[in-house]
DNA sequence: TCCAAAGTGGGAATGAGTATCAACCTCGGC
DNA sequence: GCCGAGGTTGATACTCATTCCCACTTTGGA
């Protein structure tokens, strides 16, 4: 997606939370984009938008509260977030068990189908209403091997 | 699997790890056995097997190290527990986003396969050693409908 | 039975994340 | 351009799940 037509999708998210898109979230989505991959608060701080530790927690909530960015939470010790998947595509998880790293990977669109299809029979039976799946791959990267 | 049957293996998993199978131990897998999905520590407190706080923390540390448990996080403010799949079998999880609880569920032989076929190949091509995969299915359950 | 090593429990400590609040922007109306 | 209301920021205090500590108890081999 474009840079300007991202910021018009999460102004438009925004808004409809009653929310305004500052320049300190605006940091915040630059931060998440340049990195692609889930990042931890500490990391988002390194980076070094001179964002306040207090800013960064509340407008992350504010985010995904307003369906920009998404939490993602791992056995790590802390939270990570990245964009979220109305504003990428939707994708999964490779998870680091040693370092804790995270990074994007997405399914053969035939599998992710049969997979979806699955699932939806499953929901359905249960009486539950699905918003979406997590499919995370646990293993050790290659720098940890 | 039989108690008794669960139990030596249990035994022989924390042998593994230098690890006892003490009173406290057989308490809290008695307890997860019991409830048959995932439950928070303050549940298993209330559960009444009358162990400490800082007893059950210790010890599902230790159970999950060795193997005997799984730890499950998700956006919820307590961590979860189960038995490890060794020791009852593969199966993903229903987390409900409105009240946390997180219910089992197994997708069909056939369409695990070619799923764990896709991701093997994946986990290939990124150089990544597998370990396990998870797969929640997050939405609203009944009750909370 | 005795001993050393391992486990227990209660309470203190840790630290990621949240709440507070005074100072500061932002934007519409004048 | 100026002003005020209401939203936003950042420094700090606070919360609370989880971990640490340590004196006491239990366990299992000799």
């Amino acid at each position: 997606m474009a840079s300007d037509e991202l910021d018009d999708e999460i102004n438009a998210l925004l808004r409809r939370a009653d929310q305004r898109y500052t320049k300190g979230r605006r940091a915040l989505v630059a931060a998440l984009r340049a990195i692609g991959q889930p990042i931890t608060i500490p990391q988002i701080l390194e980076a070094g938008d001179g964002l306040a530790q207090s800013s960064v927690y509340r407008n992350l909530v504010v985010l995904e509260e307003a369906g920009v960015v998404t939490r993602i939470v791992t056995n790590d010790e802390f939270a990570r977030y990245e964009l979220a998947e109305s504003l990428t595509e939707h994708h999964h998880h490779l998870i680091c068990s040693s370092c804790g790293d995270v990074t994007d990977f997405s399914l053969g669109s035939r599998t992710e189908a049969s997979l979806d299809k699955a699932l939806h029979q499953i929901a359905d039976a249960a009486g539950f209403t699905v918003e979406g799946h997590r499919l995370d791959l646990v293993g050790v990267c290659n720098d940890c091997d």
